[in-house]
Parts: C-alpha cells; structure tokens; sequence
RNA sequence: CGGAGUGUAGUAUAGUGGUAGUAUAAAUGCUUUGGGAGCAUUAGGUCCGAGUUCGAUUCUCGGCACUCCGACCA
C-alpha cells in the first residue's frame, strides 16, 4: 500500500505519467516523515525492489506474482466505476531472461484478458497495440483490450504492457545466465480492474436495469410465486419450495432465489429485473394446475412455458443462449459501429456520430494531439488483427502512413 | 486549476418579499395480489453567516457544499 516516494522516481517516465496523479502519507506516527509514502497507484516500483533480492540466476526465471490490491490514483475527474479515486484491481508482473520471452508473454495475457471479456462477460473486443504517448508510464509497448460502449465510446478494458528492460535497469533485477554472464531481466505487467463492471453494464444495460450475461450472473435463476388467497397460497408457496430445492441441488444454493416475498408480482419483476437476472420463473395457481412453469429470460423478454420434466434441461439451454445472444448483439454492434474512412471530413463525420473510425495515421505524436484538439478522439489502437502495412496517407496530414489505427472518443 | 450552474422533507422537485406545495419513500389501519396496488390518517423541509426590509426560503454580499464541461485517466 506504501510505496517510498524515490522509488517511485526511479525510472524516469514512470515518475513523470504518474507524479499528478499520486496521494502521499507525509505525516505518520505523529511527526512529518523524512521520505513521503505513495499510496500505490500501481505497484511495479516496490515489486521489482523485491524482484532484484529474489533473483539472482535464470534458474529463478521466468518469475511470476499476481495480486489483487486497491490502488489510489487522485485523477482530477472521477466518474463511476470507470474512474474511481480507489479501485480494486487484479495485477500481475513477470521477469524473464529474454525479449522475446517476456513480449510473448504480455500477448498471452492480453489473450486472457480477451477470452474472459469475450467468452465470461460477453463482451466483444478489439486488441491492439497503443500509441507511443497512450502507452503505459516506464513501458516499452502496451497492448490494450479495448471495447465499445452502447453509445460508441471506446472503453480500455484491460492492458498489458512489455516492460523491456526499464524497470529492470533502474531497480537492478539482474541475473546471470547459463555463459555466466550477468545481465537485466526483461518483464511484463498487466492489468485488469473493477472498471470492467462498468463496462459490462454500459455494454448489457437496457431502460430496464442492467443485465449479466449468466456466465458472470451470481443468481442464474429467480423463482417469484403468486397467489391470490391464503390457500392458493400454500399451494404455490409449497411447489416454489420443492423447485428450489431441486434448483438449488444443481446449481447451489446462492444461485437461486427463491422470492417469496408478500408484494406485488409487478414489485418483484421490476426489482430483478433492475439486477439483471437471466432467468426468471413465474408460479401461480394455473401453474400449479398444469405442474408447468413460466420462464422469461431477462434480455430478450421472451416468456416460454415449461413442463416440470423439461425444466432443468430448458434452463441449462437458455442460459447458453442468453450468454451467446448478448454477446452476438454486442459483437454486431461493434461490428456495424466501426469504419474505415480515408478523408478528414468523413473522419470527423463518424467520430461525431459515435463511431469507432479506422484510419491511416503518420505516427506522430503532433498529429495525434491535433485530432485529440479537434474531434476529442484519441488512437485507441494499432489492431494486431488488421495491422497489415500498406502504403497510405495519413487522414489528418496527408503525409505518408503504414497502418490503420482506430480512432474513438473514449471513457 | 479554468469555465458554467445548483443548494427547499429520507429522495426527486415546484413556488413565493407576507401560513412552503407536489410526487415518492416512511408509519398506522382497512382492502388488494398473473407487471412498480388503492383509500384514509400521521410525521417530516428552505446549506451557513451578514446586509437591505416592518417582514427574506425568495433580493444583495461573503462562505461552504455539490453538479456539469475542459485538462488528467485503468
């Protein structure tokens, strides 16, 4: 949690992305400290400290920690869940004995991060590689997730940088290889935080609540009984219960709610619906009667009525379906939402419309901050996926480019 | 830090230089239950300070707090 402030002032970009941003302890155990104490805003520093004491052979490599940690960072403009002053994030940091190894590694974890956005959250994503002046503080590249919100924005999901050597030169994490010789390790650090949760409501969310896709959803299933009179009561109260139990055998017992509650049905549809449960089951006394159920799943509305034999095999297959269905919604979105566009004016066009625009771009930092200056769009980045190099001009300066960048207004 | 704006009941809001209103939430009772129930009753409020005024929630000034836009950004 405390970082000492020089530390942090080691490697030379690290200090100057992070200095605005840092909260310092000046003041502890009732005396003003000698040397301030940073609350982590990211915690590379004092790892790669411990990092130069644990290795000393590249039998000690590769070399991985992973941790789950509250950072701080004092951005002047909050916003929630996508930007808080304290946020829970997962990190982790890699040393290995060669480049080739460690540039390797930050795409396998930018991989990760890609299949449990697209395959857990449902939520469709670009890769890419960022920008010199979007990269992180002290990396030599970072590779991004980034994702589209419903309203166009891009969000950077998650990240993963190559740190080349830079850390390990100013932190001296040296190791003598299999010649003998002594040399710096090349590392990795990656990231992903509770922004993510925004993301998958501003990707899921409709006018009603939010809504998770089942594979990340706690509760799978809530069952809402009804009834008119104090019989018909027991009636329906006693058959919810029996389903619980048999729901809550297969899919333990916190993924299932049973909502007995004596209000309204209207009261309890809205209420879970707000939370986005997928799947809903209705029982009243024509149910009983009938020994079927009422299941409406959560994104699409759809109502299906289903025979007690058929239930369990029905709810395992809408589950499938809801967690492809959001996703395929989301992947078509993003797919129609993203253009290419060889002119200025189409440029600004799209971006005003909320688009993720597809350009050629000279790679300079100038131009860059222009479009930022004029259109508020920022390179999210160099899509591995369609980074082939063809000769081109730059959308802005006409000068000569390589590669296609994406282009958005971004959270 | 620069620009703009707002502070009225638990929440969301209206309005007025002279007794502050509505919705919702809350409490009690009766009734009701296949999409946020109804009726009745009850309780609850003008951010702080100064000024103008017979009288300020309203006007003026100061303070404080918050929101939005910009820079920053996982």
């Amino acid at each position: 949690m405390l970082i000492p402030e020089d530390f942090l002032k080691k490697e030379e970009d690290h200090v100057e992305g992070f200095s605005p941003e840092v909260a310092v302890v000046t003041y502890a155990g009732g005396e003003k400290l000698e040397k301030g104490l940073v609350l982590r805003p990211t915690s590379e520093t004092i790892i790669y400290d411990t990092f130069s004491k644990w290795i000393q052979s590249h039998r000690d490599l590769p070399l991985l920690i992973n941790q789950w940690a509250n950072v701080i960072r004092w951005e002047m403009r909050p916003r929630l869940f996508l930007r808080t002053t304290e946020f829970l994030w997962q990190e982790g940091h890699t040393a290995h004995s060669t480049e080739e190894e460690a540039d390797l590694f930050a795409k396998t974890m930018l991989e990760v991060y890609r299949a449990f956005a697209e395959d857990v959250m449902a939520i469709p994503t670009v890769s890419g590689l960022k920008s010199e002046s979007e990269k992180f503080a002290g990396a030599l590249k970072t590779y991004s997730i980034e994702t589209m919100m419903q309203d166009g924005k891009a969000l950077q999901f998650a990240t993963s940088h190559n740190l080349g050597q830079n850390f390990s030169k100013v932190f001296n994490v040296q190791f003598t290889n299999d010649n003998g010789e002594s040399s710096c390790v090349w590392q990795t650090s990656w990231g992903l935080s509770t922004r993510t949760i925004g993301g998958l409501i501003m990707v899921h969310g409709d006018d009603r609540g939010i809504i998770l896709p089942p594979k990340i959803s706690p509760i799978k299933v809530v069952i809402m009984p009804m009834w008119k009179s104090e019989k018909t009561k027991n009636v329906v109260l006693n058959k919810s219960k029996e389903l619980h139990d048999m729901l809550v055998n297969k899919y333990g017992n916190s993924s299932i709610i049973l909502d007995d509650r004596d209000v309204r049905i209207g009261q309890k549809h809205y209420h879970w619906e707000k939370r986005g449960v997928p799947i809903r089951i209705e029982i009243g006394p024509r149910d009983v009667d009938n020994n079927s159920f009422v299941l409406v799943r959560r994104d699409t509305s759809e109502k299906q009525t289903v025979e007690l034999s058929n239930l369990t095999n029905t709810i395992e297959h809408l589950l499938d379906e809801i967690q492809k269905n959001l996703y395929l919604i989301a992947k078509k979105r993003q797919e129609d939402n993203i253009v290419d566009v060889k002119t200025w004016p189409e440029f600004v066009e799209n971006i005003e419309s909320g688009k993720f625009v597809r350009a050629y771009w000279d790679e300079n930092p100038e131009t860059e901050k222009q479009i930022k200056d004029k259109t508020k769009a920022t390179v999210r980045c160099l899509p591995l996926k369609y980074s082939e190099t063809k000769e081109g001009t730059c959308v802005f300066s006409g000068r000569k480019a390589t590669k296609k960048f994406i282009f958005a207004r971004s959270y």
